[in-house]
DNA sequence: CATGAATGAGCATTCATTCAT
DNA sequence: CATGAATGAATGCTCATTCAT
């Protein structure tokens, strides 16, 4: 019983980890255009035209980051989907949580999937975009769902309020940096209770106050 | 009376406008790096090196859309900061508002800037980053002093809040297409409370009773 | 009587010598095919298209900056024609002293007539070529002369003599810039001697001796 | 004993001369700047694109050329300054000879030299002069020796002498075509005592009789 | 005379991809 | 697996020249 027996060697799928990450992080500094197959080829230490053992074509090397980054992305859906027995608010929390604690781990990935996803086949880009559509189906569900439950007043587009949620957890690619004053836990914190008081969209009662006053 | 005055005739600047505006549209839809000179020229019904008699290089259109936008923007900082007598809150809530109103209003201008920004020398990079830091600036100020009046708890960093109220209105781009069934004013509505709840983060308060429940 | 009964008038005339020599010290600069008539209008303080009244082409230029200037070097060998009875080696002295003078004072022209010449069209740079001709039969003829009246050896090749007669006249432009310590006067005397005992050939004889002491 | 130990074996060292010879051939014909890539190209028998595996841009073929040029040219002063126990005069003789029979022998790079040396980066252009620098120090030191050793007149400058003699070797490029009637090493002969003579500069007593008679 | 928009051909350079060795 | 030479199409940019106003 050889392990060979799967596709690929360890040794082949390590190559290949390497190529991708070589790829993922010139990609999300220099943009999907901006990076040629040399630059690639470069860090790997090896010729342009060796690279090609490893990929048919620049846009594989896209598609493939975009790909694995979303088997963990569905993995914290799929997580949240078990969290049964919570109200909506508390699974909502959660999953932001663990949302802004993927995207501040894994910015080259985030980074790529939000500039460069256009630079994918029109076949590719759907495939990915259909698995981003259950993200949103989940968010969204969840949101009516405490409307439904008067949790949270019902007067709100419950779609926009879902690309809110959205919002805060992916712009933190475009502003977290590893090293800052704060910590990656607090940010998930600040970001999901952020997330879930702007859904709540009581701030009026709060302020009524101090408008009053 | 004539202003045919300056420099430039109204016709010489209504061409250039057309220019900006051709650019504009190609690059928000196929990105910076994947639009040609000979795209823009296209479509303004001219060759490629006519095109060089309104501008010196490609760069200079995205530099020229990204100004004139920022122009608008900071007019409406201006604004923001010219409402005394308010609560900051409400300022808050009203300086989100027309951030929103101006990000659904100019989809190309603006997914030129949050995608394209980067493709600019660091020369000219460096001087639209200082334009927006001065927004930056004041809304992490709103929050503070919201903080400092006891308004909003102050358990939670002021320039993580300020990122996702951010993250609120510049996502906009990102799903928000006219036409839709939800129609813009209401957009501003919805993502100008959800801002302003999210840093008020009191939803724990609303939420405990349900969860106790 | 008017004086516009010239085919041009004396503005036109000037206007067009003001366009020569702006042309002229640019090609000098950076070479003919180094500058665009761009360039040339800058300088001129027009429109690229308006200097389009003074030429037809381009190579207009460069030919009438080198026509005009051969007119001047037509005129020193006409005046050497005219010196008769010198000997060969005077006038031969004569020739290349007038010849440096014209350089030394001339650099722009100069400069171009030996650098751009083959950018001309092979009509016309057949023509400035022909009346380059008569001066190295001149040249040559002096020398042949000299070596027939028993002046200067004659077992050297007198076309081999006039070019290096030629050599240092013309080098001149490549290394005399106003404003040196030796002044042009100077500089056309020891070109002409130089040339002058060049072509006699006696060195061994004087260095016998002092190799000998 | 292999030498393909050395970093580039043997065909790729063929391949780079030969394309530094159609370079050659080509700027010396029809300029630096009225050559094109592609006719550098079309004489290799590649396409135009496949000339940037041996270059990096256009600029790097004339310097190599030059380079390259200039190293033959070093090794001549490098041979002259071995000479040793020679007069002055008769070091400036071997000299001269040497270096108009480097020029008659390599007509295209000795072509590019005189033509095409103020296309090349300030940097580069720098780094060629300073090397020219060299052989004109040399040559007026020579002269300077032979006025201090009484060997020429004292009254005329070395600078000025020393850029005759130049003239005398550079200029061979200009009218030298391989196939005339005087073969290399009589015109070598020829510029040799013409140079050597001229800065002796005594044709004047020679003259003064036939003047007298 | 002068303007300035437009032309159209050309240029140096880049780059994803292929393939014989 | 890796090399490196070659492809071929495209790109940003230049420039001499024209012409309606």
């Amino acid at each position: 019983m050889r392990d060979t027996a799967s596709s690929e060697s360890r040794a082949t799928r390590r190559r290949q980890a390497e190529v991708l990450g070589a790829a993922a992080q010139l990609f999300a500094t220099r943009g999907y255009s901006g990076t040629t197959v040399q630059d690639v080829a470069d860090v790997l230490g090896i010729l342009k035209g060796s690279l090609y053992h490893y990929i048919e074509t620049k846009e594989d090397l896209l598609y493939r980051i975009l790909d694995e980054a979303h088997d963990e992305l569905d993995a914290i859906l799929a997580v949240a989907r078990a969290r049964e027995g919570l109200a909506p608010l508390d699974r909502l929390e959660a999953y932001v949580r663990d949302q802004v604690a993927y995207h501040t781990t894994h910015l080259p990935e985030v980074t790529i999937y939000y500039h460069d996803l256009d630079r994918l086949s029109p076949a590719r880009r759907a495939q990915i975009l259909e698995r981003r559509r259950l993200h949103a189906e989940y968010v969204q569900g969840l949101i009516a769902e405490a409307q439904a439950d008067g949790l949270i007043p019902g007067d709100r587009d419950a779609g926009v309020l879902a690309n809110c949620v959205f919002a805060t957890i992916i712009w933190v690619y475009r502003w977290y940096r590893p090293g800052g004053s704060v910590d990656q836990e607090q940010i998930a914190d600040v970001c999901a209770r952020f997330a879930v008081s702007g859904v709540c969209g009581d701030a009026e009662a709060s302020l009524v106050p101090s408008a009053a006053a």
